[in-house]
RNA sequence: GGGCACAUAACUCAGUGGUAGAGUGCUGUCUUCACACGGCAGAAGUCGCAGGUUCAAAUCCUGCUGUGCCCACCA
C-alpha cells in the first residue's frame, strides 16, 4: 500500500470543495425527506471589500461545525451565505484606488464612480468567497445575497418607507457626530473613544466690559484665590470682576453663549452668588452672554463654571435646548473656522484657531493656566480622524419604541443569547439606546427614498411615481420637478434586515415561510449593538418573530500571547498561514476545541499542534486498516457490527459501549454549543480509547503476523468491528475535520456518495454498557501497574516477567480470567498465574488495583529500599484518602444529612482503602 | 463615573456542592511490523486573599486584591 506515513492535508484538501460545490450537497433542497426538520442561518455577511480573518476562521468554523451536524443529523440545513456593501470601507478602498491614478471621487461625478465602485466589486472582491471555500464553509452558494442586491435593496426602501409612515423615522436639525475626514455624519458607534493628552485651558471672562488691553496680575489673583481649602473660579481685583472657566478646546469659546454653574453656587448662600444677574462678556469677541443655572455642572471639577458652546458639544447642545440659547456655529463641516467667528479667526483649521485663541488670550492676560491633561475625545472610527460634534440636518430613527419589544423577545427567551452573560451586554445598550443617525453624506451606499420639491417640501416614497402621487395627496404639486435625496443610508440599515431580506422579504417566498426565524445567528460580541440588537427590532417590527432563536456569541481570538491582535501592533495572524502550516482540519479541530465558555481565545501553537497531530493519528489509525484489512475491505460493502462466527468479547462491548457514550455526548455538547466537550470527546474517544486499547487489543487478530494461528472467521469478525467503529468514528469527526473524514471514508466501505450526507450517528442506549466498562477499566488498570512496576525498576520491555493476580471477588476473577491472554499481552508478561491469594512477598513486587492484587516476582531485579519506598508512597497516597473519608464518616451530621448514596459509597470506599492499606503494610513487613 | 467578566499544574485553559482534569512543556524509557506529528510509564496544584452559608466549598454568598473588556456629555 502506498499510503503516506504522516497526514499531508494539502494533498487531500482542495480535492473535495468542488465535488461537495458541484453535487450540490450543501443545498437544502438535496435532503430528499419532505418531512424534514429545517435548520437555518445566515452568515454574518462579510465586507465585500474584506478578506477572512482569524475571527472570521472561528466564526465560520463553529457555522459550519453546526451546519454540517445538523445535516447529517437528518435536517433540512439552509446556511445562507452573502457578502455587505460596507458603505465608507468600501468607497475608502476605490477612492485610494482613484488617488493611485490621480483623481479625487468629485472629479468622476456620482454616477461614474459608484459604476467605478460595481466595477470593482465585479473584478476585485470576491476574495471573501474564495477564502471560505478553503475553509470549508458548507454554505448555499445558490442563495448568495449581497446587501446592494436589487431584491434587498427593495427591502430597504420598503422598510424606509414604512418606518417613516409611522414617524419612527424623521429629519430634523440635531446635534450629530461629524467626521471631517470623511465629510459625512456618523453614528454614536462609529465614534471611538481614545485617550488624549491635551491642556486644560483656565480662561477669565470678565463681567460687564469687554477687555481690549492686556491685564496684569489675574494669573497670581486666580492663584491666590485658589488654596487647599478653597477653590474659586470668581475673581475681583482693581481691573474689575472675573470669573474663570476650564477648557480642553479654547477654540470653541468663539461660539459660547452662556456660562453655566451649578444651581446651588448660584443660590443666596452659594459661592457664586455675586454673579447672578451679571453678563459676562465673552474675550475676543465681545459679545455679552448670560448666566444659566444647570444640574449637570459638578461644583467640583475646574472651577464650578462651564461655557457652554451649544452648536459643538452635545451635552452643552442639551443645555442650549434647556435653557433656549443660540446656537452658533463656529466650526464647519470642513473642521474651519466659519464666518460667525471674528475675521481673523476665519478660514482657519481648528487646531490652528486654537493655537490663535491660546496667543490672543495670552496676550490679554486672560489665560490664568494651562496644565497638562489627559482626556478622552471622540475618533472616527474609519477615518481616524477626531469626530466634530455638528448640528447638521439629518434623517434619524427612533429607537425607544423599536427596543421595548426587542428586549421582551430576550427577557422571556424567545430569543436566547449564549453564554448567557452576553445578554447583558445587550440588555445595557438597548435600555439606554438613543436615536440612530441613519443619513449618510456618501455616494456608494442606498439612496434614501426621498424627493425634494422646489419649494422645499420632502416627500417619502419606494419611487418616484409613488412620490408624486403622495405629493398630489398632500395638496402639492405632484408635477414639480423633483430632486432625490442625495444622502444615502448606513451600511447597518440594511444589515439590520438581513435575516429576512436574503429571503425575499417584501416577497412572501416559499423560502421566507420555510426559513425565516432562523435557529441559531454565531457572531463576535462587538457587532452585538451594530447588528444583533438592531436584527432583533427589525424582525420583530417586519416579520413579527424574533430573527433567531439563540445568538451564540463567539470567543474574541487573542494572539498566542492572549494579546488582542491588531494591526499597529502588528500581531495579526493570517488564518490562511496557519491553515497552510498545520492543515484546515487541525485548525478548525483547534478552534472548535478551543471554544469554551470564555470570552477570548488565545490561538496557541501547541494547540494547533495538538490538532495536527490528532489528524496525524485519525490518518495512521486508517491506515493501519487500509494496510491489515485487504479481505474485508475488498468487497466495499458497508460493515455490520454483528457476526455470527464469534461472540463479542470484552473489548468489543466496551469499545462499543464508548462509541454511543460518545456520540450521545458529541450530539448533547453540540445541541448546547459547548464546543469544546464536543472537540474533547471525540478526541479522547479516538486516541484513548480507540487506538491506544482497541486497536491494541484488536492486533492479535488483525495484523498479517499475528493472526496467521488465528481462524480466518474470528480474524475477520474482529477486523469489521475495527472498521464499524473507524467509519462511524469519521462520521462523528466529520462536523469539525470536513476533509481528513470524507477523504478516508471514501477508503471504507461505506454507504453513499459523500460522508456530507451520510447520517450522524447517534447513540444505541442499548449498547451503553456501564458493566463492560468498568469490567475494562479493571483491564486496563491491572495492566498499568503491571508496566508501571516494569518501568519503576527499569527492567528492559524485551525480558519476560512472571505475574500473579488475586482477584478480590469472582466477578473480577472471571473477567481477569477472560482477559488474560490480552493483560500478558499487552503488559508483556510471559507466565500469569490467576490465584485466590498472593505468595510471600519476599522478592516481587506488589500493587494494588480495585478488584484485584498483583504480584510480580523480580528475584534478583528488585532493589527492596526502592520497592519499600514505592510501596510507602502508595500508602501515603491511599492513607490521605482515608483520612479524609474517615473524618466525613466520623461526623454524625454527615451521616444523617448528606444523600444515602454518597454514605455508602464513602462506606465501601473507606473499607476498600483499609484492606488495601493493610495489604500493603503487609507486603512492607515481609519484605 | 457606571456596568460586566476573569483569577485552578511551568504555560494555555476545562471543571460548578462530595478533597481536581486536558493539551503543551517537563522526567524516565522504547529505533515493538498504523503513527517519533508515535508508544509506555511518571513528576507536578494548600483551585488569588479574607470571611460567611453548608454535614461537605475550586464550585454558592460577601468583602478585598489583581487583570481584562464594555458603556458614559466631568467641561
Amino acid at each position: 500500500m502506498e499510503i503516506p506515513k504522516a497526514y499531508e492535508p494539502k494533498e487531500v484538501e482542495g480535492r473535495w470543495y468542488p465535488f461537495w460545490e458541484q453535487q450540490g450537497f450543501f443545498s437544502p433542497e438535496n435532503n430528499p425527506d419532505p418531512k424534514a426538520k429545517v435548520f437555518s442561518m445566515v452568515i454574518p455577511p462579510p465586507n465585500v471589500t474584506g478578506y477572512l480573518h482569524m475571527g472570521h476562521a472561528l466564526n465560520h468554523t463553529l457555522q459550519d461545525v453546526l451546519a454540517r451536524w445538523r445535516r447529517m443529523a437528518g435536517d433540512r440545513v439552509l446556511w445562507l451565505p452573502g457578502t455587505d456593501h460596507a458603505g465608507i470601507a468600501t468607497q475608502m478602498v476605490v477612492e485610494r484606488q482613484l488617488a493611485a491614478e490621480g483623481i479625487k471621487r468629485q472629479d468622476l461625478g456620482r454616477e461614474k464612480f459608484v459604476e467605478r465602485i460595481w466595477e470593482w466589486k465585479e473584478h476585485s472582491g470576491g476574495t471573501i468567497q474564495k477564502q471560505m471555500r478553503i475553509v470549508g464553509d458548507s454554505v448555499d452558494w445558490a442563495r448568495e445575497r449581497f446587501t446592494m442586491d436589487e431584491g434587498l435593496s427593495n427591502a430597504v426602501k420598503e422598510v424606509f418607507v414604512r418606518l417613516y409612515d409611522e414617524g419612527l423615522i424623521y429629519r430634523g436639525e440635531r446635534m450629530i457626530n461629524w467626521s471631517p475626514g470623511l465629510q459625512t455624519a456618523i453614528s454614536d458607534l462609529e465614534v471611538e473613544m481614545k485617550p488624549v493628552k491635551g491642556k486644560l485651558y483656565h480662561i477669565a471672562y470678565p463681567i460687564g466690559r469687554a477687555i481690549t488691553a492686556p491685564v496684569e496680575g489675574l494669573a497670581e489673583a486666580y492663584e491666590a484665590a485658589n488654596s487647599e481649602e478653597k477653590k474659586s473660579g470668581y475673581l475681583k481685583t482693581d481691573a474689575g470682576e472675573f470669573i474663570v472657566v476650564a477648557t480642553t478646546r479654547p477654540e470653541t469659546m468663539l461660539g459660547d453663549t452662556a456660562i453655566a454653574m451649578n444651581p446651588e453656587d448660584a443660590s443666596s448662600k452659594g459661592r457664586y452668588a455675586a454673579v447672578v444677574g451679571k453678563k459676562p462678556v465673552l474675550p475676543l469677541v465681545g459679545r455679552e452672554i448670560s448666566f444659566i443655572e444647570d444640574e449637570v455642572v459638578e461644583k467640583d471639577f475646574g472651577t464650578g463654571f462651564v461655557k457652554v458652546t451649544p452648536a459643538h458639544d452635545p451635552s452643552d447642545f442639551a443645555m442650549g435646548k434647556r435653557h433656549s440659547l443660540e446656537f452658533i456655529q463656529v466650526i464647519g463641516k470642513d473642521a474651519k473656522m466659519t464666518d460667525a467667528v471674528p475675521e481673523k479667526y476665519r478660514g482657519l483649521d481648528r487646531n490652528e484657531a486654537r493655537k490663535a485663541v491660546v496667543a490672543d488670550l495670552e496676550a490679554l492676560g486672560l489665560m490664568l493656566k494651562v496644565e497638562d491633561y489627559a482626556h478622552n475625545v471622540g475618533h472616527c472610527q474609519r477615518s481616524g480622524s477626531v469626530v466634530e460634534p455638528l448640528i447638521s440636518m439629518q434623517w434619524f430613527m427612533r429607537m425607544k419604541e423599536l427596543a421595548e419589544p426587542a428586549i421582551a423577545a430576550v427577557r422571556d427567551g424567545r430569543t436566547k443569547f449564549v453564554p448567557e452573560s452576553t445578554a447583558k451586554i445587550y440588555f445595557n445598550w438597548m435600555e439606554n439606546i438613543q436615536d440612530w443617525c441613519v443619513s449618510r453624506q456618501l455616494w456608494w451606499g442606498h439612496r434614501i427614498p426621498a424627493w425634494h420639491t422646489p419649494e422645499g417640501d420632502i416627500v417619502v416614497a419606494r419611487d418616484e411615481a409613488e412620490a408624486r402621487g403622495r405629493l398630489k395627496v398632500r395638496g402639492l404639486d405632484p408635477n414639480a420637478s423633483l430632486t432625490e435625496e442625495s444622502d444615502v443610508l448606513d451600511t447597518w440599515f440594511s444589515s439590520q434586515l438581513w435575516p429576512f431580506s436574503t429571503l425575499g422579504w417584501p416577497e412572501e417566498t416559499e423560502d421566507l415561510k420555510k426559513f425565516y426565524p432562523t435557529d441559531v445567528l454565531i457572531t463576535a460580541f462587538d457587532i452585538i449593538f451594530f447588528w444583533v440588537a438592531r436584527m432583533m427590532m427589525m424582525g420583530l417590527k417586519f416579520m413579527g418573530d424574533v430573527p433567531f432563536r439563540t445568538v451564540y456569541i463567539n470567543a474574541l481570538v487573542l494572539d498566542p500571547q492572549g494579546q488582542k491582535m491588531s494591526k499597529t501592533k502588528g500581531n495579526v495572524i493570517d488564518p490562511l498561514d496557519v491553515f497552510d502550516k498545520y492543515g484546515t482540519d487541525a485548525a478548525r479541530f483547534a478552534l472548535t476545541a478551543a471554544s469554551t465558555a470564555g470570552m477570548t481565545l488565545a490561538l496557541q501553537e501547541s494547540k494547533l499542534e495538538a490538532a495536527r497531530n490528532f489528524a496525524n493519528k485519525i490518518w495512521n489509525a486508517t491506515r493501519f486498516v487500509l494496510m491489515n484489512c485487504d479481505d474485508v475491505l475488498e468487497d466495499q460493502q458497508p460493515v455490520g457490527w454483528e457476526t455470527e462466527l464469534s461472540q463479542p468479547e470484552l473489548a468489543d462491548l466496551w469499545i462499543l459501549s464508548r462509541l454511543n457514550r460518545v456520540a450521545l455526548d458529541v450530539h448533547s455538547a453540540l445541541g448546547e454549543y459547548r464546543f469544546h466537550e464536543a472537540a474533547d470527546a471525540l478526541y479522547r474517544f479516538f486516541w484513548n480509547d480507540f487506538c491506544d486499547w482497541y486497536i491494541e487489543l484488536s492486533k492479535p487478530f488483525v495484523t498479517a503476523k499475528e493472526s496467521s494461528s488465528i481462524p480466518g472467521p474470528q480474524s475477520l469478525a474482529v477486523k469489521r468491528r475495527i472498521i464499524y467503529v473507524l467509519e462511524r468514528s469519521l462520521r462523528l469527526l466529520h462536523p469539525i475535520m470536513p476533509y481528513i473524514t470524507e477523504e478516508l471514508w471514501q477508503r471504507l466501505p461505506h454507504k453513499g456518495e459523500t460522508i456530507c450526507a451520510a447520517d450522524f450517528v447517534t447513540h444505541n442506549s442499548a449498547q451503553l454498557d456501564g458493566r463492560a466498562e468498568r469490567e475494562m477499566t479493571l483491564v486496563i488498570e491491572i495492566i498499568t501497574r503491571l508496566r508501571n512496576i516494569r518501568a519503576s525498576f527499569s527492567i528492559a520491555p524485551s525480558l519476560p516477567l512472571t505475574a500473579e493476580i488475586a482477584a478480590t471477588d469472582e466477578h473480577s476473577r472471571a473477567v481477569i480470567e477472560a482477559m488474560q491472554d490480552h493483560i500478558k499481552r499487552l503488559a508483556r508478561i510471559e507466565s500469569l498465574y490467576i490465584v485466590d491469594r498472593l505468595g510471600a512477598a519476599r522478592g516481587t513486587a506488589r500493587a494494588m488495583v480495585s478488584g484485584a492484587e498483583i504480584a510480580v516476582p523480580l528475584q534478583g531485579l528488585v532493589d527492596f529500599d526502592k520497592e519499600r519506598a514505592r510501596l510507602e508512597k502508595e500508602i501515603g497516597k491511599l492513607s490521605n484518602e482515608l483520612a479524609g473519608l474517615e473524618k466525613r464518616l466520623g461526623n454524625d451530621d454527615f451521616i444523617a444529612r448528606a444523600a444515602a448514596e454518597i454514605v455508602a459509597t464513602s462506606r465501601e470506599r473507606a473499607a476498600e482503602l483499609n484492606d488495601q492499606i493493610t495489604k500493603l503494610k503487609a507486603t512492607i513487613e515481609s519484605l
